[in-house]
DNA sequence: AAGAAACATGTCATCGATGACACATTCGAC
DNA sequence: GTCGAATGTGTCATCGATGACATGTTTCTT
């Protein structure tokens, strides 16, 4: 019987109104002293528990969040976005109802109706796919929040620095004396976004506009040789093989290889890793390498010096930005953008380049 | 104006009553080809979107089920259950409300209360904190399962057969040709769980139980000194130092280091990794390595063979579960244990033992 | 001692969807 | 032509919590 216990078992067996017991359970309102007690044993020995779904239909507002995720498993980042956003979620009382879309048009759409219908109180995309989605959630009037990505459709968003974060990589490689080095990166995501409209930062069009701030700003040559744009999720599923991988390797192949690279993710510098480690070469001895995430670098052997995105500050940065969307509706949406900043987290995959041109080799 | 039409609203602009427009809408009951067609406009034209929250009051159940997660971010084996959860949900027109729990029983009993005031359908605990929360969850009536471990509270639960896992694992190193396998596992969780009451299963006893099946069962002998336990969680966090690197590193100092290791979770293999290649050491030629879990094995320096759990499927059995309970809910619910098997993964970290028994050294 | 202020509690319409029930009409069958 | 079945539609109580409002006590003020 425990949960089922309603409002109005309570006040029976306290023997008050539905409108005393409110009373109590919200603290508001007069109410005698003797009464709330009697209120308050009656409410523990029923194990009344609040319906917080009636509660929502009365007072139209859920409690409740929805997070779009673009959601690939392996990637722990979008778990320390989702972790953020329901630690601010519960600061506020709120829950949270993730949706993976993974990265699918019409999961997402499904996903943003589905939120609709359940009327949550805001909405988060963590990555969106297609902008028409944003678009969907804010016609029913619903507040968007959107991380790492900004639409035509202007909506509060948290993003990082990503072309400050990229500089200070390179400059870091820069500054222990390489010269020749490599990027690893992805090609722009396919054409769902709109080209031309011009209004959302290209994530990874600014992680290699830093690099080639860090190379131009310290005198160095850009040779396009050592830039490889592989696919925006390469690596990350099982399917496909690492573009870190297959870059690496040809990179490796070269007369003139380089002494360092960047690789925009972690997983892309595994990659590297990999094709550095079957050609028996030492990193950071023979070559340095630098990744960016923070999310898997702990752990590879060796451990990766990366650019540390703040997972968690992201979300919970987002998940304020919907709050304060719901307490001050008339706030002008799309100037509400908070760029948070990268940290450079130096392990042991750098170091100053080999002097001696010969690096040893095995394989 | 969009999302806020009523099933009234639709009616009136319809003209007709609310039970027609309900009867439309779940084409259910009789309705004239020419009203439903009247009442398909006006949905359309307000934009009219059930509300799920009036409509779980109404119907006395949210089609929400709330999934407890254990939660350490860097792992994706929660990710990859959390999203076969949600999969099955979906399937089931479902969602799902999300708790991270981070490992802390506080933390968890207050999801679960809050779960119980949202009226969830079922709980899910992948991998509880505390026996106390499960029973929480039950004494309110909701129907609970269980991923990775059994209490004493009965629920239907979702494991995996570790012991045959572990014994595959070993049992190929030992097909490969070696005799000296050392382990590296965690020590039991804590004291929340009651000791001795015998009924639910130690994920790490029977692992190291399953190293002992395949060495014993090959007639090789079991030394001690090479079965390296550390924190459960060690590594899984950046505070602590991987434990899976310490015991490696105090392996490799023997007089008489272990040709293969074997390492209960990907990330403690990763810290094995890690010493290895700290003294140059190569994998597989000097040393050979099989992880579990497959979350982090094919992104490492070289890929690693290991113990593949099915995350995705575990999470979709453990909603089926719920299902299953919450539509013939008088069935005996401790006995609906669903064993899922595990799959070896052969990749480039093992190979056959080193013939000459002075391995390459050279930092 | 009368009226204002503070205290204490109850009544009831409401949020939006649902479905049992009642009522009305049409169609066939005998 | 009459009656039962099939068809079509409306009414309204209900799910559980809320809070505006009404009503009834005390306790101060002056």
């Amino acid at each position: 019987m425990a949960s089922r216990a309603t409002l109005k078992d309570v006040a029976r067996l306290a023997g008050v109104s539905t409108a005393t017991v409110a009373r109590v359970l919200h603290g508001n309102g007069y109410v005698a002293n003797e009464t709330r007690q009697r209120v308050e044993a009656a409410v523990a020995d029923t194990g009344y528990r609040i319906n917080e779904i009636a509660q929502g239909l009365r007072r139209q507002r859920t409690a409740t969040i929805g997070h779009l995720l673009h959601g690939i498993i392996p990637n722990p980042f979008f778990a320390g976005v989702a972790l953020g956003v329901e630690q601010e979620a519960l600061r506020h009382g709120c829950g949270v109802l993730l949706f993976n879309t993974q990265g699918d048009v019409e999961q997402e759409r499904l996903g943003v109706e589905t939120l609709i219908r359940r009327r949550v109180d805001g909405i988060l995309f963590t990555t969106a796919t297609h902008e028409d989605n944003v678009r969907l959630a804010l016609s029913a009037g619903i507040p968007v929040v959107q991380v790492e990505r900004m639409t035509a459709a202007a909506t509060p968003a948290v993003v990082i620095d990503n072309r400050i974060g990229a500089r200070s990589a390179v400059e870091h490689l820069i500054g222990l004396g390489h010269r020749r080095i490599a990027y690893i990166g992805a090609a722009a995501p396919a054409t769902q976004w709109r080209a031309g409209s011009g209004t959302w930062p290209d994530v990874e069009r600014e992680r290699l506009d830093g690099y080639r701030d860090a190379m131009s700003g310290h005198g160095l040559p850009i040779d396009d040789a050592l830039i490889g744009l592989g696919r925006y999720y390469s690596g990350n599923g099982r399917e496909h093989p690492n573009d870190g991988y297959v870059w690496m390797r040809r990179f490796l192949q070269r007369a003139d290889p380089p002494q360092a690279v960047f690789a925009t993710s972690d997983l892309l510098a595994g990659g590297a890793l990999q094709a550095i480690y079957e050609r028996s070469l030492r990193v950071p001895d023979d070559i340095s390498v630098v990744g960016f995430d923070d999310t898997y670098a702990p752990y590879f052997a060796p451990p990766l010096t990366t650019v540390e995105q703040p997972m968690v500050e992201i979300g919970q940065a987002a998940a304020h930005l919907i709050f304060q969307s719901l307490n001050d509706a008339e706030a002008p949406a799309g100037e509400r953008i908070v760029k948070l900043p990268t940290r450079l987290v130096v392990r042991a995959s750098t170091g100053p380049p080999a002097t001696v041109r010969a690096p040893s080799r095995r394989g």
